[in-house]
DNA sequence: GCAAGGTC
């Protein structure tokens, strides 16, 4: 078979044929787009789109995502065997599919074709190909490729129906099956442990996404329960010119001893001018944003009104089942050129919220709509963008809120660049080495942010400087402070993170971040994200005993694998075979150990004492007498002596003081500097 | 019941 021919026109076919979308509003554009004239007929509540002519009968149907899912009626573990069953008969909390599985029942009946157009990617071919094969007949099916729903692209894209994808379907299958396999395995064995401690049942769980992003969170806390701040000494001025104040940074940053910093200040306050060593000023020109992908939208939305990244994708999902905006789970930072901008515009112009905003664009573009655009593409949806459809008057605030973030940024793409100077006067202070400067700026035209106006920068113009000049130093402070530990990670920070390692998906990043919450691995408390004794305590199992599933490497390897599934070099169910055999000698080594784990998850969970208490806080003491947290904490304070004695030259009692009184010292650290001043912690060398 | 991935 040669490469042209090895496509088949949808209307060729001769016979009964059922198209099956991944999702109901793509069924309705991909009958509206391919389709000459259709009926639309309801089954179960379900639309479905029919055109009978020219001796063909099509029908076009729906999934709502995967109608399918791997199960097992097995219990214990390991585990390995499974089956696809409907998601509704294995999940309660999937029964809004089973209408759908009912209609497409119907709709799969006797058919003479079976075209898969769900979205062209790896979970879309599964979609489909797992719906012709308990519904249909893979013998006759055939698949639809387009990376848009645009009614052009969809018409060509029924135009050149290829065979199914099967490589890309099986390399799908092996992703389920790779993430049902540790992640049910893994769970289970931590639960067996607790039930086998305690003889109660606890949910807990692990997985591919999950458990590398509680790590992280695990790291960053620890980082910061056991910082020991030292102490730096900021030096900056406030110099004088025509009656101005402006204040100046020294460029070397902070100095690690008072002595030095005192050195240079007194210096400077003698001598009562420094000298413009430098002082540029340019006017910058910041191009507009990309377009939203759901990852910016978060990030947008945390930023400006404080809600999590769930909160945002939950009222993304609803903004776009009322048609208000496109497809929300999408990473493409891309607008489709297909798209007809002008005609969103005009019906957003319909909005008196934007009416002005909208002829302010159109004059200045002249009509030429041309968006910015980002490097990130999604194979199957565009980036976010409003419809134009107007917004109900009774939308709620939140609701509101983020449709209007989408649609000022969807004004801001086409607009003109701002112009902003930027001034930077670089003084020097008449020590070697020593120079300060001072940074200002200030708007000279507007461009994109009258349209998004949540970046508007703010306005520090300083004096202009001539090089050479003495300038007046009119106060040298001298200000003490601590070197500040990481900051506490927040549910929009793990979400930027897990995008940065590429790992889990738009549609699943937040939901996994709260499922850490619900399973009581993460809570929230007054301060921000916290992470639990049950928490720190998973981590610490999982690291031991399946070091694989805590590293985001793991997902770098299925990928190579499904990969190598994708171009031929191996096969599923080899990648498989090798997943339960990594499994099955992991576990095999975790056995003898269970009843040792069970007892210190059951210990974090609060349902048995420790055998022996932390002096400080009461968790399991190691073989001394403080658990593993306070006795490194209790190391690094040993340690961190030496750089402090060295900076402040302090007495080890002077120096727990001043760590047990920082604000920055780590809570763990503070709370064994305190204990050893108190007298119940001895210091050992 | 446990994963991650779709979507109502």
């Amino acid at each position: 078979m040669d490469y042209v021919t090895s496509f088949v026109d949808l209307w060729s076919l001769r016979g009964r044929v059922v198209i099956i979308a991944e999702k109901p509003k793509a069924a309705s554009k991909i009958a509206s787009a391919v389709l000459p004239s259709y009926r639309k007929i309801t089954v179960q509540g379900v639309p479905l789109y029919v055109y009978k002519g020219n001796g063909l009968e099509v029908t076009v149907a729906s999934a709502a995502g995967h109608i399918f899912n791997l199960s097992t009626k097995l219990s214990g573990y390991p585990v390995f065997s499974y089956e696809w069953a409907p998601s509704f008969e294995v999940d309660r909390r999937s029964l809004h599919i089973k209408k759908f599985y009912q209609a497409l029942i119907e709709a799969c009946r006797g058919r003479d074709y079976y075209i898969n157009a769900c979205d062209y990617d790896i979970e879309g071919s599964v979609i489909g190909f797992l719906i012709i094969k308990f519904l249909g007949d893979p013998k006759k099916a055939l698949r639809a490729k387009f990376s848009s729903l645009t009614p052009a692209e969809l018409r060509e894209s029924f135009k050149r129906l290829t065979r199914l994808d099967y490589e890309m379907i099986e390399a799908g299958l092996a992703r389920h099956e790779l993430d049902w396999l540790w992640g049910v395995n893994i769970s289970r064995a931590l639960m067996s442990a607790v039930e086998r401690a305690v003889g109660k049942r606890v949910i807990l769980s692990a997985g591919r996404v999950q458990t590398p992003t509680l790590a992280y969170v695990a790291q960053q806390l620890t980082e910061r329960n056991l910082h020991i701040p030292y102490p730096i000494f900021s030096l900056s001025l406030v110099v004088e010119k025509d009656s101005a104040r402006v204040g100046a940074s020294r460029e070397k940053g902070v100095f690690e001893t008072q002595s030095e910093a005192l050195r240079v200040a007194s210096i400077i306050k003698e001598k009562k001018y420094v000298q413009v060593e430098d002082y540029v000023e340019e006017k910058v020109s910041v191009p507009p944003p990309f377009p939203f992908n759901l990852g910016d939208l978060q990030g947008e939305a945390y930023r400006i009104y404080g809600f999590s990244p769930y909160k945002t994708q939950e009222i993304a999902e609803r903004l776009y089942l009322e048609a208000l905006i496109s497809y929300p789970r999408t990473n493409s930072q891309k607008l489709p050129p297909t798209l007809n901008y002008g005609m969103i515009l005009n019906q957003l112009a319909e909005n008196p919220a934007y009416r002005y905003l909208v002829a302010q664009l159109l004059s200045e573009t002249g009509g030429r709509l041309k968006p910015r655009e980002g490097p990130k593409e999604d194979p199957a949806h565009p980036a976010i963008y409003p419809t134009g459809v107007k917004p109900p008057h009774n939308l709620p605030p939140d609701m509101l809120k983020v449709y209007d973030l989408v649609v000022r940024r969807f004004l801001a793409v086409f607009s003109r660049p701002y112009e902003i100077v930027r001034q930077r006067v670089v003084f020097s202070a008449g020590v070697p080495g020593e120079t300060f400067y001072s940074e200002g700026q200030y708007l000279v035209r507007k461009g994109w942010l009258l349209y998004y106006y949540f970046h508007t920068p703010r306005e520090t113009r300083i004096p202009s400087f001539r090089k050479g000049e003495l300038v007046r130093v009119v106060e040298v402070d001298l200000k003490k402070m601590s070197s500040k530990p990481p900051n506490r990670p927040t549910k929009m920070s793990i979400l930027k993170w897990m995008e940065s390692v590429e790992i889990g998906t738009e549609s699943t990043r937040a939901r996994i971040i709260e499922t850490l919450f619900y399973r009581g691995y993460l809570k929230m408390s007054s301060r921000g994200v916290e992470i639990t004794d049950l928490g720190l305590g998973v981590i610490e199992v999982i690291g031991e005993f399946f070091p694989e599933l805590t590293k985001v490497e793991l997902t770098r390897e299925f990928e190579k694998s499904l990969e190598d599934i994708r171009v031929g070099k191996t096969s599923r169910s080899l990648v498989v075979e090798k997943a339960k055999q990594t499994l099955s000698s992991l576990i095999e080594k975790f056995e003898p150990r269970k009843s040792g784990v069970g007892k210190e998850l059951a210990i974090r969970l609060g349902m048995i004492a420790p055998a022996s208490k932390c002096v400080i806080c009461g968790r399991q003491a190691l073989s001394g007498n403080m658990c593993r947290y306070h006795f490194e904490a209790y190391r690094r304070l040993k340690e961190g002596y030496q750089e402090w004695s060295r900076r402040e030259g302090v007495s080890f009692r002077d120096y727990l003081k001043r760590v047990a009184e920082s604000r920055s010292t780590g809570k763990w650290v503070k709370e064994v500097a305190e204990a050893v001043l108190k007298g119940s912690v001895l210091v050992l060398d």
